[in-house]
DNA sequence: ACCGTTCCCGGAACCGTTCCCGATAACGCA
DNA sequence: TGCGTTATCGGGAACGGTTCCGGGAACGGT
């Protein structure tokens, strides 16, 4: 049942004009007299003629799409900023093609050659846990794709990036722990190649030097980016000999996990230990008892981030000095670490 | 910075031969000698080809991508489907490419003419409950671009079909609260379009004929699929001057407000009332109490129509009749209904 | 020695569109 | 009347591949 797609020739063929004036009729180009345009534009309206961006795109080397890397679009925080970046990209005329790295690095690659070889315009990214080396993104920005780097960015390119002040998240999320009275506060980190686990144990460390709090090496541990990472890092650390008061948690993933084998434990949140994270609010204020967290603008970011890169797209020379969007999280206070 | 990609037509300038020869030695043709196919295939490997899909598109009409369309990615039944779908494309070397509906009939319709227009191969999609009229997706078929429903699909088209066995699921949840000695038993639907709530409602009525206990038309209230919508319809149900005893829930969303509803309006689960829900499984046993829920193989549904899809894409005829298959839900019974 | 095959390869058309370069006719002006 | 200008359009190349058609050379068989 295969209907033959209508094209310019067609009409060209039908109004006994060549095709380019057909062409030049549809763009309402200058040279063409009203009347054709209108019996060009009329037949096409009528037989429901749509441009091929197929060919369009072979010719032009532009196709009109964005691609989107993140980690896993099954985490909130992911999907949500994708849900920035439609916003955008919708509003001024692109499309976007996502894909998921699942945290491993020959997937990022494989979708960096998809987006070469199928000339998508440019590319938003999270980086994944796994990709310590990022040639590959090095190599699409110097084919002329752009590239923009989001939460997980790298100092290996140059670029412009949006991230949240992890650091000052962290910071402020540890102080409250400090405040609230916990003298023994641990942090489940997130995977170490990761730039965001530096700046957030910084602000972690940083936050317990200012009240002259000893960092113990042992009240550190990474983990995956998994409930069951967070879990099982929440075991190692209550079997400690001395046992924490606080675990801050370094993603939603993760403080999830926190949360879970802490009950499982049958440790009292706050009381016995008060749990702070990383964390997807809608889902936070859920939990029993609601964890306290750092909240991330995810949706912002994605827009930020896609904003930059439509204009790096559509402005021909590169701009003279790319730039790094320092996004506020928000620090929100619930019972998990209210005692 | 723009790096020109290396085309066909310079392998045949260095090598001195025709470009027909280039191509067929790279498809490895017979009819080229094995000395210059070598001779190619080495320039080819040093010089970093890729050949331009889009070219070929335009000559194949394909792509070699298929869309998928939901109503929300961050929904974590869909998001996890979308994954069931991934897998099966990659590991038939197709693509994905992704939309959200965003439960509008108007974004559906921009998508499936960005599918038509970019000659997307085929097309897996769960109905926005928004979208009554299905024209667009059967005129996508109708030109030839095979379309598979998975969780929402509609009657008004003839094609294969995945979903659950919804009323099997509502029936065996809604029984398991009669067997719990619940008398008044509420639920909570989604929104009356969409074919699903007609299944889930109807398994609800038939469990509790078949146990003689009374329909009660106030008891059943229809819902966004949101969190707000079930935390609302709630409230009402508990304002009722004949209180429910339990109430089943017909997502993940509206049974995640139902918890937080009865939480804040100080009732306690399952004692007061007992809950029960479709539900996501990893989120909802770290709620508290851990909500009993009809779970949903996601993933393998995305798995299923996929390879459905790719059937029809891949044989040139439509088959002599369309497939519905129906996938088993399961029931995972936890603290929220155990009295 | 002649003819039919087979092996290799080049030329050109084609996919659908844009755009450069001309070409024609009408028109204005000296 | 002659010439430059303008308005309007057509022809064809180009984008990067695939594929049909055909053609030359070598080779084998009679």
């Amino acid at each position: 049942m295969k209907k033959v797609s209508i094209t310019i020739k067609e009409i060209a063929r039908q109004l006994d004009v060549s095709k380019s004036t057909v062409s030049r009729a549809l763009r309402d180009s200058s040279e063409i007299s009203e009347e054709t345009k209108k019996r060009v534009i009329n037949l096409a309206e009528k037989l429901n003629y749509y441009p091929n961006p197929i060919a369009i795109s072979l010719l032009k080397n532009r196709t009109q799409t964005i691609g989107v890397i993140v980690p896993d679009i099954a985490n909130r925080f992911y999907s949500s900023a994708i849900g920035g970046v439609e916003d955008i990209a919708y509003s001024r005329g692109y499309h976007t093609m996502i894909y998921q790295s699942h945290e491993l690095l020959e997937r990022e690659r494989s979708a960096s050659r998809h987006i070469a070889s199928r000339r998508v315009d440019g590319l938003v990214v999270a980086i994944s846990s796994q990709s310590t080396n990022i040639d590959h993104f090095v190599s699409l920005q110097e084919q002329g794709i752009p590239v923009v780097f989001f939460d997980r960015v790298s100092d290996a390119m140059q670029t412009h990036k949006v991230r949240v002040d992890d650091y000052k998240g962290a910071f402020e999320a540890t102080e409250h722990l400090i405040k609230r009275g916990c003298k023994r506060i641990a942090h489940i980190a997130g995977p170490k190649p990761v730039s965001i686990t530096r700046f957030r144990l910084e602000g972690y460390k940083d936050a317990l030097r200012k009240h002259n709090i000893d960092f113990q090496d042992e009240w550190v541990l990474h983990s995956e980016i998994t409930q069951q990472g967070g879990t099982e890092r929440t075991y190692q650390l209550m079997a400690l000999r001395e046992r924490p008061d606080a675990i801050f948690g370094a993603s939603d993933r993760i403080t999830m996990g926190i949360h879970w084998a802490l009950r499982q434990l049958g440790y009292r949140m706050p009381d016995d230990v008060a749990v702070i994270g990383f964390c997807d609010l809608a889902m936070s204020s859920l939990l029993d008892p609601p964890v306290s967290s750092v909240t991330q603008p995810s949706f912002e970011m994605g827009q930020q981030a896609t904003s930059l890169l439509l204009d790096l797209i559509e402005s021909k020379n590169t701009p003279v000095e790319f730039e790094t969007r320092v996004l506020q999280s928000n620090l929100v206070i619930n019972k998990s670490s209210m005692r």
